[in-house]
DNA sequence: TTTATACATACCGCCGGACGGTATTTAAAA
DNA sequence: TTTTAAATACCGTCCGGCGGTATGTATAAA
């Protein structure tokens, strides 16, 4: 009886181990996911955690986890994981060139934006400058390297890229992509986020590339507004 | 006698108020400046800037500046002051077409890396996110519509840029060049932040801009160099 | 029974900041 | 010119809360 541990809600006696500590973990990174996109990174305290844990003692999350940084960490691998999943599974598709992979990713970005998840929580990551730092030096050093940096050389190869760096190429276009056109960092509105894709656009066509079409313009239209009624 | 007050270094009566209240104000920004190059805005705390202050007190700090942040706001108004006096001489520079503008302007930039005062410190950026944050939204929000939009705006008349989207064109190449090219914000070799040179320069060209020559890249290059010393 | 795990509780040092007090300068009144 | 009231520049102390640690304890696995 009673099998599944769970922390005993209101018995009077101690609420001792949990069979399975992976659900405390992830409940402790969906609180402070949550708490981090609303309040800030810096202005969230383990107190704040804490208290919305159910129960759970701050010892409880410092045996799990061994600072908040590491939290915060945490946090920011899980948010990026299954946008990795993606990219992953597009660079390893056989029979695309390396424009079709590229295009294929920004539709895909566009269409699923990182996490529905987000979307209810209306994130600000202006003045969350830790959680937006800890997001793009995995721009940087993780995506861009890993899943960008292979479908260019693949696209130099097949023609469809023009540009002696590769490497520089994937940086800059991630940055574009993901940090200034993200509406969540730099908040635009609908006229402002179709206007920088155009010039993200016009950007990629001085490297041999062209994959903006009405579809793109149309779908990105849609999620920023989206957006922009999230947090009106 | 003594008109020229100053905190009377070792006398045994009450150290009491300056005359000049203003260079206190510089003090403290010197001292805040350093330490938040140093250690970073984090973790440098009020007593840290005390302790450096010689002999003034966290009074003297929170009556001049409400908060710590406040603080920060004031370091990098200072920082970006001077920048900002050379941007407005280019920009309001009668002889120039667009081009020749924004080529100035790369070649002011990388022959007077934003204030020497910077190097002598060794900066880091990185892990250093409150700081950085502060200086991308200046850059997004103030130096690129103050700024280089106007140039743009002339470049475009003048024929010597092309774009439909100025506004978002100063800031794609505001972000690439100031942070993405900053080898205080993402550390690069002298290798790496000639590529980035490059690939920017490919990207200007899809604009109609041509500005990368040769004594540019050297200048980069020694530029660089210089830096990655002071931060070995 | 032992050992490792999954928590709870109590506690610590430090931090940002508020506040009351005080000496000095400034400005106006006399 | 002197007197005086107000504003300024700073000092020293105190506080709640913060991130983090040390220790204790009940349970599961061995």
């Amino acid at each position: 009886m009673d099998t599944d541990g769970k922390h005993t809600a209101g018995g009077e006696g101690a609420v001792a181990r949990n069979k399975h500590p992976e659900e405390t973990v992830q409940l402790i990174l969906d609180v402070a996911f949550r708490l981090f996109m609303e309040k800030g990174y810096e202005r969230t305290s383990i107190q704040d955690i804490i208290d919305r844990l159910g129960g759970l003692s701050k010892g409880a999350i410092y045996h799990h986890f061994k600072s908040k940084d590491d939290i915060l960490m945490a946090v920011t691998d899980r948010m990026t994981a299954q946008s990795n999943q993606m990219l992953a599974d597009i660079r390893d598709c056989g029979n695309l060139s390396g424009r079709e992979k590229l295009k294929r990713i920004f539709k895909e970005s566009i269409s699923r934006p990182v996490q529905n998840d987000i979307f209810t929580v209306a994130p600000n990551f202006h003045d969350n400058p830790k959680l937006l730092f800890s997001l793009l030096h995995d721009t940087i050093d993780e995506v861009a390297p890993n899943y960008i940096l292979p479908i260019i050389r693949q696209g130099i190869a097949d023609g469809t890229i023009e540009t002696e760096y590769p490497e520089q190429l994937a940086e800059l276009i991630l940055l574009a992509a993901n940090v200034w056109m993200n509406p969540m960092i730099f908040d635009s509105s609908v006229e402002e986020s179709c206007r920088k894709f155009m010039v993200f656009g016009q950007m990629l066509r001085g490297f041999g590339l062209d994959i903006v079409d009405d579809e793109m313009l149309k779908r990105l239209r849609e999620l920023t507004a989206i957006y922009q009624e999230a947090r009106s």
